[in-house]
DNA sequence: TGTACATCAGTGAACGCGCGTTCACTGATGTAC
DNA sequence: TGTACATCAGTGAACGCGCGTTCACTGATGTAC
């Protein structure tokens, strides 16, 4: 973890609210703290992280907690905030142009939004706690709101470096309000794969596709609808314009 | 309250959490606490919302609130079932086709989204408890997901009856999509608005015009779009098929 | 290199607050004769 | 109509659990001379 690229974020990030450790004995059970309380929200939900359990979980003890963390809310911030910079520099990655040279925008659109759907799978409990928590803390709301910003802006110049003609007034709005759709649309399903309800009928490929779709459609991405090889279209789909 | 034609919701559904009063003094109490509550949960937010709180605000008493409710989480449930109740009632009457005759379909979408976005702005607190609770609670999840399959349905049927040839495979999916993606965002900025962080720099009704318009293109419903009388087109629009 | 001291890190029992829930009791409403 | 009784409704002090937080203490690491 010390050596993946994102690993500058946490050590400059976090500490904010944490007192930052002098000897490496801290750094490391300031980690494991981290990663206890991240581990204990993926299994068994927000209500799961007490103090005792995390730090039990950490191998460490509920003095040693208090030496780094101000209090609960500052661990809880904290892990949430290194998950948002985990999101933010993964979004930059994926949305870099030079990954998707040569592959046409709808194509590029899916595979991206099934990602983001695969994310959400996998890490539901911690998106679900940053939904739930942001509630309570303004400050969590702004991480949303610069994850939804900067995937926005990455995806605007992307489509701009496309040489797709756009169909709209103010194709900055449009792809930030796509963005915004789809990604509180992402919470929405973590919620519903969380409380196993019916959900949606429709499987991660499907919607997928849809939010592909949308993205074209609405902003208006000429000419690139009809690249659509793997869409089953049931009746013919013909564009108005080609 | 009584009076209101909801008010037959508000008698069969709840009470399958409560136990049925039999005196019209215990039916009164029992509204009281509920209106506590959701009084707290707007007010305060869902914190705020303490058995003694909520009976001292009815001007009632701990033991008659556990005399009606099961535990705290039967009364919550019960405010927001009586809110979800109260939001398709209200989502039935606002998409009655016979409202809309005439109406172009572009103009009856913004002034949905308007009305929405209203809603969610007043009753941000309920909103985002509904939000908040769905991630313990699967009974909530579901009311959510029948208030938007609800919602979908009677657009789709007012859609089809506006004579519009609609461009999209499943139409029916689409709009499931798009009104799950429009609630999934409502939802959202309730949060961006409680935390008052800047949330859009976007105004509710630019929003609106463009939820309406990501529906039109998205959906594809031909020929709707250029009834747009009222949106500020900075570069002229021109649909690819006009 | 060794000793003394200072600081850092870690420990876990103990505290106390807040809140949900219970329960023994009083008062109100309805019913039987 | 009046009295006796049963049931319903309401009361609020008391209980107890769980959890966040504190604190007096032990052990580890580094530093000065």
């Amino acid at each position: 973890m010390s050596t993946t690229p994102s690993a500058s974020n946490q050590q400059a990030r976090p500490l904010e609210w944490v007192k930052p450790p002098q000897q490496q004995r801290s750094q490391k059970t300031l980690a494991r703290l981290l990663d206890a309380a991240e581990g204990l929200i993926v299994e068994s939900g927000l209500d799961a992280v007490t103090v005792s359990a995390v730090t039990k979980r950490a191998g460490s003890s509920v003095g040693s907690f208090y030496a780094r963390f101000a209090d609960k809310e500052a661990l809880i911030r904290c892990v949430l905030e290194r998950f948002t910079d985990q999101a933010l520099a993964t979004a930059s990655a994926v949305l870099e142009p030079t990954r998707w040279e040569g592959v046409p925008v709808h194509d590029a659109l899916v595979a991206m939004m099934r990602f983001m759907l695969q994310v959400v799978d996998e890490r539901q409990g911690v998106v679900l706690a940053l939904l739930v928590r942001s509630a309570r803390d303004p400050e969590l709301t702004a991480l949303g709101q610069r994850l939804n910003d900067q995937i926005a802006v990455h995806l605007h110049g992307l489509i701009a470096q496309c040489g797709h003609a756009v169909d709209h007034d103010d194709a900055e709005t449009a792809i930030r309000m796509a963005v915004w759709m789809i990604l509180s649309a992402m919470q929405t399903r973590a919620l519903d794969k969380a409380g196993q309800a019916g959900a949606f009928e429709l499987d991660d490929d499907s919607i997928a596709q849809q939010m592909a779709l949308m993205i074209i459609r609405y902003v208006g991405i000429e000419g690139a609808e009809q690249a659509m090889e793997n869409v089953p279209a049931s009746g013919a789909r013909r564009a108005a314009g080609d």
